[in-house]
RNA sequence: GGGCGAGUGGCGGAAUUGGCAGACGCGCUGGCUUCAGGUGCCAGUGGCCGCAAGGUCGUGGGGGUUCAAGUCCCCCCUCGCCCACCA
């Protein structure tokens, strides 16, 4: 057999009646499921509220934030890949409770989505009701691997209960404003009364009229407010994914153009969306990265998305206009720009497009064309008509066109060509550059296609003839009348230029990010419905009162995606719920007079739920607010000057690494700005667990057979009489090579099951499942079982002796060494090191009698790995209460040093020998036992010793000449 | 193309962080138990030479530092992940 399971142990007649076997740790297990349930053993208390009973008996212990990333409650159910960090952190957890931590732990299901939603539309069936049963079957599923939770303090994303505080979150972020004088978040109610009182300015780009605050009305003071809101609706070319029907986040698209879910393609084009403000934070995203405990790899990828860059806007006068405003990091090579690129999107492009091609032009720059409109239409057509793909497709070869205009290099005076080009993206910068090809491999590239100039402004090292370059080195050719660079570095060039350019008001040194607004609606039903209704007079949001909240989803008939007014695809596409039509007009007094207004039809993405559920979890019946503050505080509030606070412990994989913890961070940096929460990050301490992966086989026809059935024979794997070949991969239904956890409760019980996926590796590395291994962990429970119990009366052998030295050694060196495995997450070294103690059990009572005073610490050592086994034994040990709070065992430091060692003897530091030497043996009397070591020393016979190394403890080493 | 990470027996993985490489387990081999198969138990198991004692090679490859390198430094190879015209 390859990887199908093999079968259970059968019970025949001559199995002992009192092994431990599938069924007997079956009936333990259950036993002690329900036992703990009955008994309330892992219910944690909080310090305030109605979850509060028994917090005085806690409340001198340290407390424990231990979460998982909740899992989307999918129909196939768990397969035994699902519960590896699970597992992982209730090892962990169980741990902590042993050492007396108040640890709180439980799981919930991110439960909007689109699998539900696509399911409902092809049977109709509402998807809360496959959600709902989805749920009741991960929940048996956990429940038997016997899960340390507090069951109470579990949430669904799509209860009411729960989405009623996204929602009013949602309000929270609507009704503030980013002040960057302050650098936080602030209600926008401070802001009315500051424009209000004139103190305050509108921001930059958020007065369309340009009038000042007194002069404008009321309409156009609500579109100033509206656009400093951290969500608000914008009109702007976004992700649209005709195959899921509904806009994505840049998160959520690939770099291929499709989409991360589904991989369908994806255009943009423009569309009235909400949005989120997450670029007010991205400088605070960045900075608090330094203050967490988190994978470098994770905080690289959030560095890289947000994207950081230093530089300078630079503007470039052109004739009869306000000018182009470019992006650049390399101000210090301004004197080099000799050509401008625009996005093809850009909005000046139209007004800078000639009437006519000047004399002379370059017959390159044309694309054929007998005027520039008529290049720049034929340009953005075949730029619209291109996918990403396609764009890849083409190996980055450069294209554009000239827009028959010249701009002005503000530091030579000199014309520049002005051209658009699609190597030059509409979202970043300012979507305008100015192109510097002696310093830029693209503008090179550029230049060379269009026989462009090309002047060096860094003096570049042997070897970069005929080609840019970026690095070091002194300025040349950067001076006019008023400023000169030559010779300067990089930065010094760079300092004195963004002087220069402030002083003459042509530029500003400034920075930028890659990082956009979040997009934040979907045209789905399977969401939280906005709290939003929009004005029949103005067209503008209103915020509905928290009394109103939740605002549930309506019925509807059909949960197809959006569908076009018309049949055009151009027109606004109609969300699902704006089926909804008696759901959609509302009929309310919002202050200004009984309106009718119309909801807010888009539906919140999925990670919506995610962002701030860990803060649900400490107070999950809390009606009157989202989390009583005394029990965030208590929970997740900041230890000491300079923490940010957060979960103290936060595993789940790494693919979520730019979406959901980019999310949840903003979200909780706003309540924590707005004085909702007093921690200013969710998640102190990051765990990526690895993941668990599976042979899967393929046929002659490449395709997959069902792993189960495989095996192997004469060297191959076979699928019957076809030879297959064996890949890994995921496991899931596409491979066909799931094993679910059933199976394995089903064959060996849930310990078993358990300690298997523990024992494999380090917890945050990806290892293979191997059913055929599974049997290892299972042996040593039965072994462990038959140190305690008689395998034929049931009865417990253990004996009231005394444990000799060498046991106790042996004992003592476990419990550091498991308790070192359990504080790093190293949960198969602790694991090995209890086999071995039990190893040696084994092999010193071979017949039984096992000193009690080794069992009991034995078993506690097992407890948070196989906690139903360990229960079971404590209990046959005569012990009446659980186990869970029992004191961890201590290493008695006594124990851990012998008072003889053997160290080994190396002769040009190959080992030679070995010698007993007491413990504390000075090097000088190392060296003299292991000279007279009798092999050692036919060894040294008449040979010179250049150098003797004694490490004491460790070795010897003689160094011979 | 750029960035990050990883390569240890047939397999999963240990190795007190520069100090006995291969703990623990799977698998494999032999034995006990059994009518038999399986379960369970005991022993052996990195390669090569040797009956053995022992020798010798050995942590992707090559070089270096050191009394001593899986671990540190340089070059190369392979695999995995992330980003990818970001001015």
């Amino acid at each position: 057999m390859a990887d199908a399971a093999p079968p259970p142990t059968p019970p025949t007649d001559d199995t002992p009646p009192h092994r431990y076997t599938a069924a007997l740790a079956g009936r333990i297990e259950t036993a002690w499921q329900d036992r703990w349930e009955r008994e309330g053993t892992f219910l944690t208390p909080n310090p305030v509220g109605d979850l509060s009973v028994g917090f005085d008996k806690v409340a001198d212990a340290p407390k424990l934030y231990v979460l998982d990333m909740f899992p989307y409650p999918s129909g196939a159910g768990l397969h035994v890949g699902h519960p590896l960090g699970y597992i992982g952190t209730d090892v962990y957890a169980r741990y902590q409770r042993m050492t007396g931590h108040n640890v709180i732990h439980t799981i919930g299901y991110d439960a909007f989505g689109l699998p539900a939603e696509q399911y409902a539309v092809q049977t109709g069936q509402h998807p809360r009701v496959t959600t709902d049963s989805n749920i009741a079957t991960m929940r048996r599923q956990l429940r038997r691997l016997g899960l340390a939770h507090d069951p109470r303090r579990s949430i669904s994303t799509i209860d009411e209960g729960y989405y009623r505080w996204t929602q009013w979150i949602f309000l929270q972020i609507f009704n503030a404003w980013y002040d960057t004088d302050a650098d936080r978040a602030r209600p926008v109610a401070d802001l009315v009364a500051e424009l209000e009182a004139g103190s305050r300015q509108p921001g930059e780009g958020t007065n369309p009229t340009g009038r000042p605050w007194a002069e404008l009305s009321a309409t156009e003071r609500r579109v100033v407010v509206d656009n400093h809101r951290l969500a608000y609706v914008d009109e702007a070319p976004v992700n649209w994914c005709p195959g899921l029907g509904t806009v994505l986040a840049n998160e959520e698209v690939t770099a291929d153009g499709r989409s991360d879910r589904g991989n369908f393609p994806v255009f943009r084009r423009p569309l009235k969306q909400w949005k989120m403000r997450i670029t007010a934070y991205a400088d605070r995203l960045l900075a608090d990265l330094d203050r967490l405990d988190w994978p470098e790899a994770i905080k690289l990828m959030q560095r890289n998305w947000i994207g950081r860059s230093e530089g300078a806007r630079i503007t470039f006068p052109v004739p009869g206009g306000p000018g182009i405003e470019v992006f650049t990091t390399r101000p210090d090579t301004t004197f080099g720009a000799t050509y401008m690129v625009l996005a093809p999107e850009h909005p000046l492009v139209d007004q800078l497009t000639a009437a006519d091609w000047p004399d002379g032009v370059t017959p390159s720059w044309t694309g054929g064309h007998g005027t520039p409109a008529a290049a720049v239409a034929a340009y953005r057509r075949q730029a619209a008509g291109r996918s990403d793909v396609e764009r890849q497709a083409e190996s980055r070869a450069k294209t554009g066109v000239f827009l028959g205009t010249h701009a002005t290099n503000p530091a030579t005076g000199e014309p520049i060509p002005v051209f658009i080009a699609d190597y030059v993206l509409t979202g970043y910068g300012t979507g305008a550059i100015m192109a510097v090809p002696g310093q830029d491999e693209r503008d090179w590239e550029f230049a060379e296609t269009f026989d462009l100039p090309i002047v060096r402004t860094v003096q570049p090292p042997e070897g970069f003839e005929g080609k840019a370059y970026v690095g070091e080195g002194p300025a040349v050719n950067s001076a006019n009348d008023e400023i000169s660079l030559d010779g300067l570095a990089v930065e010094e060039a760079k300092h004195a230029i963004i002087g220069w350019l402030e002083a003459k008001g042509l530029g500003t040194g400034t920075v930028t990010t890659k990082l956009r607004d979040w997009l934040f609606s979907r045209q789905r039903f399977w969401g939280e419905p906005f709290p939003i209704v929009y004005d029949p007079d103005d067209g503008l949001p209103r915020a509905l009162p928290e009394s109103h909240l939740p605002v549930v989803l309506p019925h509807v008939e059909d949960y197809a995606p959006a569908t076009f007014a018309d049949d055009d695809e151009t027109s606004e596409p109609l969300p699902p719920l704006a089926r909804a039509t008696e759901w959609v007009d509302v009929t309310l007094d919002l202050g200004e007079g009984t309106k009718t207004y119309r909801r807010e039809t888009n539906t919140m993405p999925q990670w919506a739920g995610s962002c701030w559920y860990e803060l649900r979890y400490l107070d999950p019946d809390n009606d009157k607010t989202f989390v009583d503050p005394e029990n965030e505080r208590y929970w997740m509030g900041p230890r000491f000057p300079g923490d940010p606070g957060g979960v103290d412990l936060y595993v789940g994989g790494a693919e979520h690494a730019v979406l959901h913890l980019l999310y949840a961070r903003f979200w909780h940096k706003v309540l924590y700005d707005l004085g909702h929460v007093s921690s200013a990050e969710p998640y102190r301490r990051l765990f990526n667990q690895g993941m668990i992966q599976a042979a899967a086989y393929k046929d002659a026809r490449q395709l997959y057979v069902e792993a189960a059935e495989v095996e192997e024979r004469e060297g191959g794997f076979w699928h019957g009489d076809q030879p297959v070949t064996r890949v890994f991969g995921k496991m899931g239904k596409s491979l066909r090579n799931s094993v679910t956890p059933d199976e394995m409760y089903e064959s060996y019980g849930a310990d078993t099951l358990r300690l298997y996926e523990m024992f494999t590796g380090p917890l945050d590395q990806s290892r293979p499942w191997e059913t055929k291994a599974v049997v290892g962990v299972y042996r040593l429970l039965q072994r462990i079982w038959r140190n305690v119990i008689d395998e034929d009366t049931g009865e417990v052998t253990v004996s009231g002796d005394s444990a000799d030295d060498d046991t106790l050694r042996v004992l003592h060196r476990t419990v550091e060494a498991v308790r070192d495995g359990m504080e790093n997450m190293r949960f198969n070294v602790s694991i090995a090191k209890i086999t071995e103690l039990n190893n040696h059990l084994t092999a010193r009572y071979p017949s039984g009698g096992v000193p009690r005073s080794v069992v009991g610490p034995l078993v506690l050592l097992l407890a948070p790995l196989a906690p139903h086994v360990a229960e079971e034994l404590w209990s046959r040990l005569g012990h009446p209460d659980s186990l869970a709070t029992e004191p961890f065992p201590e290493a008695d430091p006594a124990y851990l040093v012998d008072e003889t060692i053997e160290i080994p003897v190396q002769i040009d530091g190959k080992v030679r020998g070995r010698v007993v030497v007491p413990a504390g043996a000075d090097a000088a009397a190392v060296e003299a036992t292991a000279r007279a070591d009798e092999r050692v020393a036919a060894l040294l016979e008449g040979r010179t010793v250049r150098k003797v190394v004694v490490v004491p403890g460790r070795l010897v080493n003689f160094v011979l000449g």
